[in-house]
This record gives structure tokens, sequence and C-alpha cells, in this order.
DNA sequence: CGGATAAGTTGTGCAGCGCAACAAACAATG
DNA sequence: CATTGTTTGTTGCGCTGCACAACTTATCCG
């Protein structure tokens, strides 16, 4: 039932060969833990040598690669390492989220090339104010980087978004809008504008450190946000959202909730929620956890009360899902060893395939506003995924 | 993030193309709601009709397509219908389940070229002999059609199957088994062996009305699976398993299920479940819809209760899956619209994106036992999804 | 210093597709 | 009933792109 080829959607020609492989060199170098040889690429990919070094030296043309100084190991030739070229192509991340609202520009070798961030308090906000803005940070970043040419840009908003349209972002009151658009008026050289939720794109960022990870990144906000990895991808449901874990109710009778409904699990772990339950209303997830060690009775109950929803809501999600691993991120992060012991109690006895595949709980890597970095890497993911085209971009010029 | 070419995954050659194409083909005529030419076939493919005739001779020399006779439609020289060939390969679905055991041979076509069906009780039952059965009738089925040549056996198990190995299957209560290799030994002529959730293979046989619908494959059993598919796809966990809707919290104070847990969907609107608390122990669902007619008060709370849960767990699963339609099979299907009100006013109350795309319910397509055809159509899934393989071992012949 | 070894390059052959021209089979028209 | 127009399916040619093998390059080692 699995493991046959992928379904075959389109017409494949001579080109598509190219394309495909083309695609497949450039990946294998871009997520290599080490910088690679031209060999090393042969034998990973199955292609033939000859064949690498034609694909490479496309790609390297194309500044998409470069090549290292060569270093010995050993008898032989010594081998070209290649590596992601640094500073030649980049992607820009745009957020907007409650409290800030942020620009960074992310080059395909990882690197942060630049960054403008403006905090301020934008619930309720006017989106053409803040959208302005945003395309402002936006500007600003380009120019700090004149010579490094940009793919596109990504903008993360902390909402449902589906067919790069802003469905409704319930703690900006931000409803049915088409961000993409204000941006591209105000500032036409941010290029092609990709839409995605805050946590999606916060897991994107997550995979970074492990390209081919499974896992359900939870990001702690005001509400709860989760995106599904799988093998390095993320799961998008049919209509582009999906993994809506904050409205998963764990408590029929319980709060109602903004989004209408009663018992949802944000009104229990939301940040906001559990830090009113904790008697802390107003305070940072680093204060409640200062709180926890100092044994406070009010703030522990509210952690337990919260790890119990939060370990019932996640295996409800695994029951379906079935991820491996969960990553707490954002806020949640600074309270993952408090959370552990009520999530992973609820996940013992509730995960139906526990027995066989204990689901792990860990932090997520530590980066500020990771939705930040996500962003400007599914800009940047046109690049990676369809080298050609870019390519012949590139050679337009 | 989304609409990019497939990740490539591993090198691709001059053969991949063929590959590619010819399952291109073969999955266009098969999938086709009415037997296309093959300049059809090269409009809908994008293809050359050039290509597509090579192609095309190519699976009908295999024995996968055939051609009818051509058939004039106003000016220009007649088309010739192309169609799955009936009777030149055939799948072999077997299923165990906790009242019967069944084989049903069925072709490229679609038809079911014989079966055999065995009823009985095998809850608690003995692994080696009830697979022995099973693996008896698929041998009788087998030689009832002694020309029509098999690609393989699938097996649709009330359990979680997990790399080819069943895990558990709480209510035949059999556990860690390698049916395949019992099968196998027993019947050599089966051939390769899947297994499967009953589930998910039901999705499956549900599959063949739209081949390229996403809903959620609702079954209603003793227990209740579920399976999402996905543009026409069976959506599996990283593990293999997931989707376990029965085991999804809807009642934190609830009665406590085999699986361990407390207030599991299964305990309130599983067959069993449900039958009892309409007051009728050991009835049917078709008794339990006839009494609702009749107005009696404790079946309408039961099923009203069972409404309600249902569309709870559905809701969750609608925010974390995003899927446009939930398919209710198996015996829940003759309760449809018993449930509809229940269940949709949850969906419409907890789907945080109902106001853009509401759920929609409906009942599976009436076949007998659908599991049974989704295993005889998982085991066809080689041939049709890698037709270049088969082609091959054909042709070896 | 020469042999061993591995990396990367060059030239040839072959698979497979698109393209264009063509043959086949029918309908419409006068 | 012959001619024209239209669509289907086939044939031959050329191009793209990969594998393969032989070769060159650069290093280590004895």
């Amino acid at each position: 039932m699995d493991g046959y080829p992928d379904r075959p959607r389109r017409a494949a020609r001579q080109e598509s060969l190219r394309e495909h492989n083309l695609a497949l060199v450039a990946r294998t170098v871009l997520l290599a833990p080490e910088p690679p040889s031209r060999a090393d690429v042969a034998a990973r990919t199955g292609l033939n040598r000859a064949t690498v070094s034609r694909l490479v030296a496309e790609l390297v043309a194309g500044g998409l690669l470069s090549e290292d100084d060569p270093v010995a190991a050993g008898a032989g030739r010594p081998a070209t390492p290649l590596r992601p070229a640094a500073g030649t192509v980049a992607g820009l991340g745009l957020e907007i989220n409650i409290d800030f609202v942020g620009a960074r520009l992310v080059d395909l070798a990882g690197r942060v090339v630049a960054e403008r961030m403006t905090p301020g308090h934008f619930r309720d906000s006017a989106p053409d104010e803040i959208l302005g803005l945003a395309a402002h940070l936006g500007r600003q970043t380009l120019e700090s980087a004149p010579d490094v040419p940009t793919a596109g840009t990504g903008l993360a908003l902390p909402g449902l978004v589906r067919e790069n349209r802003l469905l409704t972002a319930p703690n900006l009151d931000w409803h049915d809008l088409d961000p993409a658009d204000v941006l591209i008026r105000a500032a036409p050289e941010l290029g092609p504008v990709t839409l995605g939720n805050e946590a999606r794109l916060a897991a994107l960022a997550e995979l970074a450190t492990d390209p081919a990870a499974s896992f359900l990144y939870v990001s702690g906000e005001v509400g709860i946000g989760a995106a599904i990895v799988r093998d390095g991808e993320i799961v998008t449901g049919v209509h582009g959202f999906g993994a809506e874990l904050g409205h998963l109710m764990v408590d029929p009778g319980g709060h109602r909730c903004r989004c209408g409904a009663t018992g949802c699990l944000e009104t229990v772990a939301g940040t906001d929620a559990l830090l009113e339950a904790a008697g802390l209303p107003g305070a940072s997830m680093a204060e409640l956890a200062e709180r926890l060690v100092t044994g406070e009775a009010q703030a522990r109950a509210a952690v337990e009360r919260a790890a119990t929803a939060l370990g019932q809501a996640l295996a409800a999600f695994v029951n379906l899902v079935d991820v491996p691993t969960i990553v707490l991120g954002n806020t949640l992060a600074q309270l993952t060893e408090a959370l552990r012991p009520g999530i992973e109690a609820e996940l013992g006895t509730r995960v139906l395939a526990a027995r066989w595949a204990p689901p792990q709980l860990r932090t997520a890597a530590p980066l500020a506003h990771p939705a930040l970095t996500g962003a400007a890497r599914a800009a940047l993911a046109p690049v990676v995924d369809d080298p050609s085209a870019w390519l012949s971009r590139v050679r337009a010029d």
C-alpha cells in the first residue's frame, strides 16, 4: 500500500529529466550535513559521475552552489567540496504578529543577511497600516543588501491562510484579506509574495536542523497553532489549512473560545489563558517558569491542567495523524520540562500505538521568531525545488 | 508553499521517462469515466499523439488495456476507445473480520471475477486456523478462474497494521503476527501479500467511484476505523497507521475503552455500544434504524448521543486534517440520515473553517464488504502504478 | 620517484520524446 | 457519387540527456 512511485500527474519529456536531476543534485548538496564532493553526490543519488559534473557546473554557474578549495582525504585526487552558495540568492521573510512586525533576509546557505524588527501592539489593528509597515521593513531590509538577488517574499501570519489569502486572524481581528496584493503594490521589489500560517512556517525553520524529519510542531502563542511535517515536507490539507490544534475540544463544558465553540485547548493552554489561570495576567512565560521553581501552588495547578489538556489533544492528534515526534515551540518551549510529565502521562494511556511507537517530546531549536526564517525559506523554496526555472531566469539577465 | 514539483528522491534516467509516461497513460485510461481514444489521452496528458500510440501499444500487448471497436463521432476518422482490459490481470482481496472470512478476485476493469465467503464468529479466535481458512478460500477463488493471472493478494484486517505486520487486532484478540508469511506458506500461489487496515482498504474501494476524490472514510464496525484520502491517495502516517478515530476522546469522564483510555468515541458510537445504549443488544443497525422510525425514545436518545460524539470527533478531525468530505461506511452508512442533524450541528460550531469550507457528509457507495474490493485493488496497485515492471514480468513468461 | 587510488572530464552510444508529414476513415456538400 | 474537410492514428527524423568507459589530474605512500 505504500512505497510505490509517485503518481504520475503530467507528461515527462526529455527536459523533465534535466529538471528532475538538477533539483535532485541541488537538494542533495543543500541538505547535506557536510559539503559533499561531486563523487559523493553521484554515490548518494545514483547518478553517474559525469552527469553530476554537468549538473553541478550549471548550478555553480547559476549561483546556487559554490566550490570550496579541494581537500585531500587519504589517497587519490582531492575532492572539491560543494556547498550552498552564500549571498547569491536570498528569500525575504516577513512576519506580522500580535506584538511585532519583522523582516529577515536569508540566503541559500541559511545565513541571515539582514534583519529589521519593530515591536508594538497590533491586536485589533488596521491591516493596511500594518501591511504598509511590513512592506517598508521589507524594502529597508532589501536595500541594506543591494547585491543579493531575491527570489521572493514569504509572509507569516497568525491565522488561517488559503490560496494565498488570509481568511481570518482572530487575534489581529483581520478577516478576508489579500495581503500579498497590498505588499506588492506598496513595494514591487519584494517579488512574488507567498502567505503562510505562522506555526507552519515556524515548522519550516525547525526543519533546517534535520531536513528529512517528521514531527508535529506546536507553536504556543496567544493561540496554539500546529503544523505537520512528514519526511521534511509540510503536510497540507485539501484547502491549504489544517492542524488547528488550538481548537481541539478538551473540555466539553469548558469556557467559550473566540472561535465560537466551547472547551477548546486554547482556552486552557493558550499563553494568555495559562498566565491568567496561574494568577499572572500580563506576565511572560519565563516568569511563569520561575514561579514554578519556587513552587507556587496556583502556578503549578494551572500548568498541570494545561499539560493534561495538551496531552489529551496531542494524543488525539497522534492517533489521527501518526507522527513520531512532537516539538514544542515559541512560548511553549520555555515550559517543556514543566509540561512533560502531564503530557507524557496522557500520551502513554491514550495513544493507541504507544506500545510500538511512543511519541517523543522535545523543545524546538533555539531561534527567535522562527516563522521569520521559515517565511524566508518558503520564499526560497521555488528556487530549491525547481532550479531549472531559476537558472533560466538568471541566464535571461 | 504548495504546487511545486514532487521532491526528487532518486536519479531519473531515460528508462524512468518511459516508466513515468507508461504509468501516466495507464492511469489516464484506467481512471477515465468513459473509454478515451489515443488522441484524448494525448490531449489530457500533454504527451504527443505519437508517444501515446507507442505507449498504448505496449500496454495493449501486455494485457493491461484493450481496444473497443472504433466509433465515429461527427467528422473525421473514428476513434478507437481504450479501456481497462477485462480478465487479463486480477488482484485477490482477502478479509478476516469478526463475523466472516472472504475472498474476492477483481480484475483491472473492476469486475468481480470470483468470490467466496464463509460466515462465522471469529472473536478471540486462533490466528493460524483462521488464516488457514483464508488461504483456503483464496486458493479456491483463484482455482475457479485459472486463466486469469494474479498480481498478488491484499489482506484486510480490523486492526493496526505496520510494515506488513499486524500489531494488534483487539476484537480478534490477535497480536503481533505476520499473517502474510502464514498465507504464503499455506498457499504460495497467492503471490505477494499486502496487509491493510480494514477501514483504509474500504476507503480504497470507495475511491472507485471518483478516483481523484478527497475524503475521510469512517468505517463503523464493532470499533470505528477511519482513513484519510487526499486526491485519490490514502494518506499514511509515518509508521503506517493513523486515523484511529475510534479512540478520539469525546467524554473525559466516560466509560473505559478496550484500548485502556476512557471516553473514547467507540464507547459511545461503536456498533455494539450504540445498540446496547439503545436497548437493543445483539440486534443489527438496520433494526435500530427501524426503531427510530417508530420513534422509540431510548433508541432516539442513544443515536443522538452518538451523533453528537461523532460530530465532535469529526470536527476535531477536520480541524486537524482539513478534509472536505466525510463518508460514512459499513454499519454507520445505514444510520447516516438519523445521525446527520447531530453531526452537522457539531461540525457547524466546532470546525474553525466551516464558514469557508463546510464539510460535506455522505453515505458510502453501496457495496458489501468494501474492504474486500479494496484489498483486491491494493493487490493490483503495483501493476497500475508501475506498469513497466508488470510488462517485463509478462514478457519474461 | 613511481605505483596506487580516487576525483573529475571527455567522447561515444543509445533510449525516448516531439515534430511534421502522411495514411486512413469518416461526414458534409453539391 | 466524387470532392473536400476533418480527425485519428502511424512513420521517419532529429534532438536531448543519460550511462559507460576511457582518460586526465592530483594526491598519498612506500
